[in-house]
DNA sequence: CGGGGAGGCGCC
DNA sequence: AAAAGGCGCCTCCCCG
């Protein structure tokens, strides 16, 4: 990024659209003086990204990051920063760290995701959805003066929020991840399709002709369940069949989940598990999966930021969060790349740890694994003991292992403890609870207010105050778990996003043609190709793994700064530099 | 015959 | 029936 001497420096840059379908745009300036607005052909728009970001590097001010930056990237167009309008409204609307949300809550075009459609109706393809489902006013192209309306309203709800810095953080790191998300996209996790198909023809046999045939070891498998519970036509993939059929067999289960058949003991059930385990990973992760989402050596999910209401991401298209752990060695680096792995110690943990200002649960992390710390203060046992107690804490156990270490994890860490208490007694109580930097839980619904209700009436019956007990409890758990995941969703941004500035600061590799998958605006450059939660995955020249090893280390440390100032906590990342995705 | 719920299981 | 939070996606199966 360089200044041009011949104009004041561009501070933001709006965005909208045209009834005619084209582009406005309106500038800035650090002197407070703007420019604009300017018209941008629909062609013209990644021209004009190109050349404002070239000299100025300004905050794009858009409707949607997932609408507009993908066709930028395809154009060879990265950016440096944003603001995207849709997501920051969703945290705003329902941030209890903003006094009024009357303003946002009456924007209601800001509530739904545009598709790309909406933004270039020129690549006229087939229409995704019916339109007439689509409530009026919801997918609607914003124009320039909604984005500048809309910009201004949420700059005043920060501004006059209980938390102006924690929000402001919380917005860019969204935003961030925003444009993280079409980048990951972009640039596709490496995939070894051989590998890939070796490990199939591993675990099931050859690949069959036809979708529709069973591979040899699944059909081996399933024979032997058949054979053990005397039924040579049952279909095991019909839960109500196959559960008639387990107790005609003398199995007194209620399900045929893993976990409760785990209880019993019969010869059917080693090859049951066999078979559930081969055919979920056909299904889900079979020679279909790999020829519907495998292309030119990359596979491309679509990430969903703010897709979940912890703020965690999810995501669109084969599953790339449940990607099961026997694929992962089909995760492989170009040929002269390699893979920078690194996930974050006990993130949930820590940040509880951070956000009550538990010292003593920060002193058991410090440089060291968390969970061998707290049984080293604590009267838990062993590291397994110190785990489940801790999950248990934050989940919400009241009964079984778990439920019972949960107590001696209270008697230790007092305040850590009390915060998550305190969050699960207010979710109970039908209240709001709040992540570090401002993202609230969603109100009760109106169910759930009934059943309280109906409940504390003169005539509730016992089943009344049962269902309503049970519903409080659950929502307990609910907002138990929000606080710390959800901040923890923020963490893992801040870290994304730091990662993400300092790998741009990388000089262009060496042209290796293999990685010209990763696109045109990363081809060239490590780039971050996985984000799952806790862990993320960097694709790079393998002579630039170790700059970029030090660049994750360091990205955690900042985060940590950035969200928890003091760094009483430490934030340890396990990381290996490898070309195949093994996990130890 | 398509939509959607349920059962089930993969990931954190 | 479930166990302890958040998801996506597969198949089966019922329903309109």
């Amino acid at each position: 990024m360089r200044s041009n001497p011949a104009t004041p420096a561009v501070r933001w840059c709006a965005l909208g659209r045209t009834t005619g379908g084209d582009f406005e745009a309106l500038a800035r300036h650090a002197d407070g003086t703007a420019s604009g607005p300017t018209p941008i052909p629909v062609g013209d728009l990644a021209g004009f990204v190109a050349a404002l970001e070239r000299d100025h590097a300004p905050r794009w001010v858009w409707q949607s990051s997932a609408a507009v930056y993908p066709q930028l990237l395809a154009a060879g167009v990265r950016v440096e920063r944003c603001h995207d309008l849709r997501l920051c409204h969703q945290i705003l609307r329902n941030s209890q760290y903003v006094a009024d949300r009357s303003a946002l809550a009456a924007a209601a075009q800001w509530i739904a995701t545009p598709t790309p459609e909406d933004i270039s109706p020129a690549d006229s393809g087939p229409a995704l959805f019916d339109l007439d489902a689509v409530p009026r006013g919801h997918n609607q192209p914003a124009t320039l003066a909604d984005a500048l309306a809309e910009y201004d309203r949420q700059r005043s709800a920060v501004n006059d929020s209980s938390h102006p810095g924690r929000l402001s953080l919380l917005l860019a790191a969204e935003s961030a991840g925003a444009l993280i998300a079409a980048e990951l996209t972009a640039a596709g996790i490496p995939w070894d399709a051989a590998e890939h198909d070796r490990i199939l023809t591993r675990a099931l046999g050859p690949r069959p002709a036809s979708y529709s045939d069973k591979p040899a070891l699944l059909a081996a498998a399933g024979a032997r369940v058949r054979e053990a519970l005397g039924d040579p036509l049952l279909s095991l993939d019909s839960p109500p069949k196959l559960l008639r059929a387990l107790r005609a067999a003398g199995i007194q289960t209620s399900s045929t989940s893993q976990w409760e058949l785990a209880e019993h003991s019969h010869p059917a059930l080693e090859p049951l598990f066999e078979y559930k385990k081969l055919s979920r990973l056909l299904t889900a992760n079979g020679w279909a999966w790999l020829d519907e989402w495998v292309r030119m050596g990359r596979y491309r999910p679509v990430y969903i930021p703010g897709g979940v209401v912890t703020g965690r991401w999810a995501s669109n298209g084969g599953g790339a969060l449940q990607l099961p752990r026997v694929l992962r060695p089909a995760l492989r680096a170009d040929p002269g790349w390699t893979l920078v792995i690194a996930d974050v110690s006990q993130l949930e943990p820590r940040v509880l740890a951070a956000m009550s200002g538990d010292t003593a649960m920060a002193a058991a992390g410090r440089d060291t694994d968390l969970y061998s710390g707290i049984v080293a203060t604590s009267t838990i046992a062993n590291r397994d003991d110190a785990k489940i107690a801790m999950l248990g804490a934050m989940y919400g156990a009241t009964s079984g292992d778990s439920g019972r270490l949960v107590p001696q994890l209270r008697r230790v860490f007092p305040r850590a403890m009390g915060l998550v208490d305190g969050a699960a007694d207010i979710g109970e109580r039908g209240g709001t609870v709040t992540t570090w930097l401002g993202r609230s839980s969603p109100e009760a619904d109106l169910d759930w207010r009934e059943a309280q209700s109906q409940a504390s009436m003169p005539g509730a019956t016992p089943q009344d105050e049962q269902i309503a007990r049970r519903s409080a409890r659950e929502r307990g758990r609910f907002t138990r778990n929000f606080v710390v995941q959800g901040t923890a969703a923020e963490w893992a941004l801040a870290w994304l996003a730091e990662i993400r500035k300092q790998l741009a600061r990388f000089p262009e590799s060496e042209h290796s043609p293999s990685a010209e998958s990763s696109g045109p605006v990363f081809a060239r450059r490590p780039h971050l190709a996985f984000f799952l939660h806790d862990e993320i995955i960097v694709h790079t020249p393998a002579d630039q793994a170790a700059q970029v090893s030090e660049v994750v280390q360091a990205a955690a440390a900042a985060a940590g700064n950035l969200l928890f100032p003091g760094g009483a906590v430490d934030f340890r990342i396990d990381l290996h530099i490898t070309d195949r995705a093994t996990k130890a």
